[in-house]
Parts: structure tokens; sequence; C-alpha cells
RNA sequence: UCCUCCUUAGCUCAGUCGGUUAGAGCACAUGACUGUUAAUCAUGGGGUCCUUGGUUCGAGCCCAAGAGGGGGAGCCA
């Protein structure tokens, strides 16, 4: 007999009566002396299946190793529930042990952890109804990632990892070297010789896809990139991750409103789709964790996200007399964060996309506004996540983009081929940076990155 | 990296003013119960009070340093 999975089980009313074999995982087991039940779970829905097994034909003894988290097999016949609380149970014919699971030293019980605990066993938390939950939805959003951008006619772009610039200042890298780190070759001036390093010069992992998916939309019209991504800042927050997934679209032709329809059309999409295909998850995230969560996420689908200036934002915030700020508010500097939850969480009560920041604080590659002051960048702030998308229209003029890299110091010899773009057929283009796993934060409502990603990577963990 | 809080049983946590034998719930074991729903009830076993050093007649509790974790901030996605 073949498999049949738990969601299929439970929704496939033509499988009543019928002999049913099912594999998975036991969550409880209770019971009395005379029948006993077995949660059993595989993954494939949140919802268990309730296997019953008679003490007639399995004696206390027999079940011995069925414990909370032993794998086992059950054949029987899938019978409408005597009890309440489930529609269908499978009553046992012959119950298998494929792995049992020490009661002693399992460190999963029916109850009662914490997400710092589960954090410290990332190789069996997955066995939670709360991270099979996040995990299923983490799938169902790539999936609808790809959806979304292929529907439009977008082309997915496989950005290089390794790269040998860093001029695009988003951050500290991590380099990558196949030399000896105990004895570097050195130069005649005594510094390590990368040209004696695989690539033959200083290379390290990628800090954005950006640059080489300008590349590509310059060519290709409209393509999106959705890759890993290495940071080596020393961030100890809930809202960043040193290896994390972002998908970065890329459009020749479109400006800076462009740009914002497309970014509000693919967040508005992505949460409907979860709305969508993730009920039974989302259910059970929004009762444990978070009473809101559907009602935010319908909020967000169903209301148009608000569109200022960096510029009105700032007179906004000196005018909310009733804020107590601890940074001032002051035009020319970046917004604290305390400053973009007041914008909002309080004065607009939705999303915002903020857009003609000053350049002085932006990147070098962003459009110039013709007040000279200000560039086509823009980002989206949700509640309770702040930045979730960064993006800007692009600089298409070479001789403005060539004064940008001068008045910043960025390495030309390093982005020489990026800069052509702008000599051969240079179009006007814009994109943005949507970091996945903030998107997972929306989505689930967790509260912390390392709790929507299998496996976080974060200043001094690697494990797992 | 900075600020702040925390670290006591497998898990979640209480522990009064520094005082003699450190507690609870859950988990686990045993028993009871004819359909349970994070089953229930009874009984029982279970402790490097994060580590090191100090103060004290006496430290889970006070002091110092270190480690780990949470929340906030910066950097950003």
């Amino acid at each position: 007999m073949s498999r049949t999975n738990v969601k299929k089980l439970l929704t496939a009313t033509d499988l009543v009566g019928q002999d049913v074999l099912v594999k998975g995982w036991v969550r409880t087991k209770r019971g009395n002396k005379f029948v006993s039940f077995i949660a059993v779970n595989d993954g494939s829905t949140i919802n268990n299946i309730q296997v019953v097994a008679d003490a007639e034909k399995f004696p206390e003894e027999s079940l011995k190793e069925v414990t909370t988290g032993a794998c086992i097999a059950v054949t029987g016949k899938l019978v409408e529930s005597q009890g309440k609380g489930q529609t269908v149970e499978i009553q046992a014919e012959k119950v298998e042990v494929l792995g049992t699971a020490d009661v002693e030293t399992y460190p999963l019980q029916k109850k009662g952890h914490s997400l710092e605990f589960l954090r410290e066993i990332a190789h069996l938390r997955p066995r939670t109804n709360t991270f099979g939950a996040v995990l299923r939805m983490r799938h169902a959003m790539t999936f609808a990632v790809h959806k979304f951008f292929n529907d439009r006619g977008f082309f997915n772009v496989h950005t290089p990892i390794i790269t040998g610039s860093d001029a695009e200042g988003a951050g500290q890298m991590f380099r990558v070297t196949t030399l000896d780190p105990i004895n570097p070759p050195k130069t005649e001036t005594g510094e390590v010789d990368y040209s004696q390093d695989f690539f033959g010069k200083n290379t390290n992992l990628t800090v954005s896809g950006q640059l080489e998916g300008e590349v590509a939309a310059m060519a290709l019209g409209q393509i999106y990139t959705f890759g890993p991504t290495f940071r080596a800042e020393n961030s100890n927050t809930s809202r960043h991750l040193a290896e994390f997934w972002m998908i970065e679209p890329e459009v020749a032709f479109n400006e800076l409103t462009d740009n914002m329809d497309l970014a509000e059309d693919f967040l508005q999409y992505l949460v409907s789709y979860a709305l969508e295909n993730c009920a039974d998850d989302l259910q059970f995230l929004n009762d444990m964790y978070d009473k809101e969560l559907l009602n935010r996420l319908n909020f967000v689908v169903n209301n148009k996200f608000e569109r200022v200036t960096y510029t009105d934002a700032v007179e906004i915030l000196k005018n909310a007399k009733k804020a107590k700020f601890e940074y001032p508010v002051e035009w020319g500097t970046d917004l604290q964060s305390e400053h973009e939850r007041y914008l909002v969480e309080k004065h607009f009560n939705k999303p915002v996309i903020l857009i003609n920041y000053p350049k002085d604080i932006k990147a070098f590659y962003m459009k110039l506004n013709d007040d000279g002051k200000t560039v086509r960048a823009m980002d989206v702030l949700f509640p309770g996540i702040g930045e979730i998308i960064g993006g800007s229209e692009r600089e298409e003029s070479y001789e403005k983009l060539m004064t940008r890299v001068r008045e910043m110091g960025i390495h030309e010899e390093q982005v020489w081929w990026y800069l052509e773009l702008r000599k051969f057929g240079t179009a006007p283009h814009a994109g943005f940076g949507l970091g996945f796993e903030r998107l997972m934060l929306f989505v689930t409502g967790m509260g912390n990155i390392r709790d929507v990603i299998p496996f976080p990577r974060f200043p001094k963990s690697a494990e797992f």
C-alpha cells in the first residue's frame, strides 16, 4: 500500500472506509487501559491525524515505543471519528515504529517551549507546530515571488555570490580566499598578495545582486534576482541576519512612480497569496502569537500605501508636538527607527513609501532630482518591521553618475563594467530590494528574524 | 558595538530581610479511569541555583569579572 499524507487524509472524503497507510512523527499519545489515541503529523499540514489503537489489538506493552517524537507507520481503516475534535481518524490495524525517540532525552514536549529554547535545537524545531507553519509559509512565499514575476514577464537572473567589487558600500563583507591564513603570500610592501589568490584578486561574498541585476535589465528589460546575501555587520537585532535572502527586481524604462507601483503590487500580492494559501498555518500563528495578525494582513491588502516625500515627512515629524523623540529631526539626516515608527504606526497608520531622500545619505547610483539635493530613492516602511524595501530610480546619465562616483570615493576600476552601462545605450531604469526574511516576519507575525529562517546566521552563531 | 534586563529541575518560572532540608506547573515513571483532544486524578524520582573570584559566622540572594540569552539602539534588507 502506498502512503497517503495527512493533509490528504483529512480532506479527501472519498477515502473514508478504505484502508490507508500513514507515516509520520508522534505528537502526543493519550488514552486509558482500553484505547490509545496517537496524534501523528507528517509535515504536510499543521493538523494531525488521530490514530486509534484498541487495547485488544494493541496491548499497552506493544505501544511502549510509540512516544512523543517517535516516527511510526500506521496501517488501518480511515473512519469517521466517534469523538469530537476531528472528522476522521484511523482505526489502527498495524503500527510499526520506524524510529524511536527516548522520552528522557528527546527535548520536545507536548507544550511550553520558548522560541529562545527552540533556537538552541534548530535541528528539531521544524517538528513543532510553529516552525512547521513558518517553513511551509516560507515555501509558499518563495513560490509566490516567482509566480508574481513570471506572470508579469520578468526573467529570473542568477547573480554571482562571489564578487570582486566592494563598491556598493552596503556594509562589511565576508572575504573569500584560499590563501593560507597563517602564512599568506606577501607583496614587496608587506601586504597580503591577493594576486596569488584563487581569483587573482580580493573577493567577497555578495552584499547585493543589484549591480549585476542592472546589467541583465539593460538587455532583458525586466528581471529579478532571488538569492542569498551576506553582510558581516556586527548587528545584534531581531531584524538582521548575516546570511539572508533578497529579491531584487530591476526594470528598464521604469521611473520612480512605476517603481512604487511595482513594490506596492508585489507586497500586496504576496500577502494575498499567504491569506489564500496558508489559511491553517496563519490561523495557528494568529491564535498563538499575534491576535492581530490576520487583521493586519487584510488591512495591508485592502489599503493603498501612503506616499510621502522625505521633506514632507520631516515636516510632519517636526510638527508632531505630542511625540517625544530621543533623536532630533533635521532635514539632511537619516530618519531614526522611532521616527519611522511614528509615521507608520501613529501618523498614517498604514504602510508608507518615503521618497526623494537627501543625496548624501543614499547610495551613489541613485538618480539625482532636478533640485540637485535629493535623489529618487524609495523606502517602503511597514508596521512593526520598519524598512522592508529599499530601492530607487537609477542614475542613467554617465556624467552625473561619474560625478557621484568621485564625490563618494567609489573605486572606479572595480565597477568599470557597471559604469559602461551608461556609456552604451543607457536607459532610465529602477528597481528595489526586498528582504525576504523581513517579509516573512510581517506575514507570520513572528517577532524575531532568527525564527523565520531554518538555520539563522548571526554574530557568534553558525551552529547547525 | 552601545544601553538595559535576565540566567534556579528536561521545559516554563517562583524563591520574602542574607539564615538551617531550594519550591510550583508541565514533562517523565508507577497506578486509576471504556473515546481522549496540550486528557484528567493520585503517588514518586529528579538540582554544578551559568562560571570564576570576593564580602560574610553563613550566599540562590550582596560585590567584581567573564560567558550565554532577551528587549531596545546603531548599521540595513
